[in-house]
DNA sequence: CTTATGATGTACT
DNA sequence: GTACATCATAAGG
């Protein structure tokens, strides 16, 4: 995987990490998921961004360069972890909504104890939970060189997944924007 | 300094 | 379907 494959228009980018491997290593063991419903924010254009309103301390990472992790506390309880995109001075992240698990389901489940299967993943707060990723990945390099127990793998199979289009869930502006992607 | 708000999850009716 | 926990952030005074 390399970076030039986020440095492009945020849609662009969040479509393609439909079917990408994230893989979080840890002392237990190694999880592997397969990423299946995306969401893209950008700048100016578009009102439910954090970076609608130009660079704060908290948004910095959406404006520099692509393959960083974006990582911020949701309603004082939650994280959210986003992949920036775009190119340097140009604001723009991927928000990752759900996941499936390909490898290391004991691990997942350890980290959301009494859960269904069918729900460790499939929102954003849970897949951060279910990977153990906190505050403490914000600005993490994805392609950085050495380890750091984050990775994005390509794809698995070069057949391309079929991605449903939808408006963008939990936020009150902007919603008629189809910046949602699931993998179908 | 003060205050309103939210890219959510869970429990409950 | 509705209620609410809980706090960093951003914006305003």
């Amino acid at each position: 995987m390399e970076r030039t494959f986020l440095q492009r228009h945020t849609v662009e980018a969040a479509k393609q990490l439909l079917g990408c491997r994230l893989v979080r290593t840890t002392d237990s063991g190694r999880i592997v998921v397969r990423l299946t419903e995306t969401e893209a924010y950008r700048g100016p254009d578009d009102a439910a961004s954090h970076a609608h309103r130009g660079v704060t301390p908290r948004n910095r990472l959406m404006f520099g360069q692509a393959g960083i992790v974006y990582v911020y506390l949701s309603y004082g309880m939650h994280y959210c972890m986003n992949i920036t995109t775009e190119g340097e001075g140009e604001p723009g992240a991927v928000l990752l909504r759900g996941a499936e698990v390909v490898e290391g389901l004991d691990l997942v489940r350890a980290n959301r104890p009494g859960v269904p299967d069918a729900q460790l993943l499939n929102g954003p707060g849970k897949l951060t939970k279910g990977l153990a990723i906190d505050l403490s990945f914000n600005g993490y390099d994805l392609f950085s060189p050495g380890e750091g127990g984050l990775e994005l793998w390509p794809p698995e199979t070069e057949k391309p997944v079929s991605i449903e289009e939808t408006g963008r869930i939990g936020i009150t502006k902007a919603r008629e924007l189809p910046w949602r992607f699931v993998a179908r």
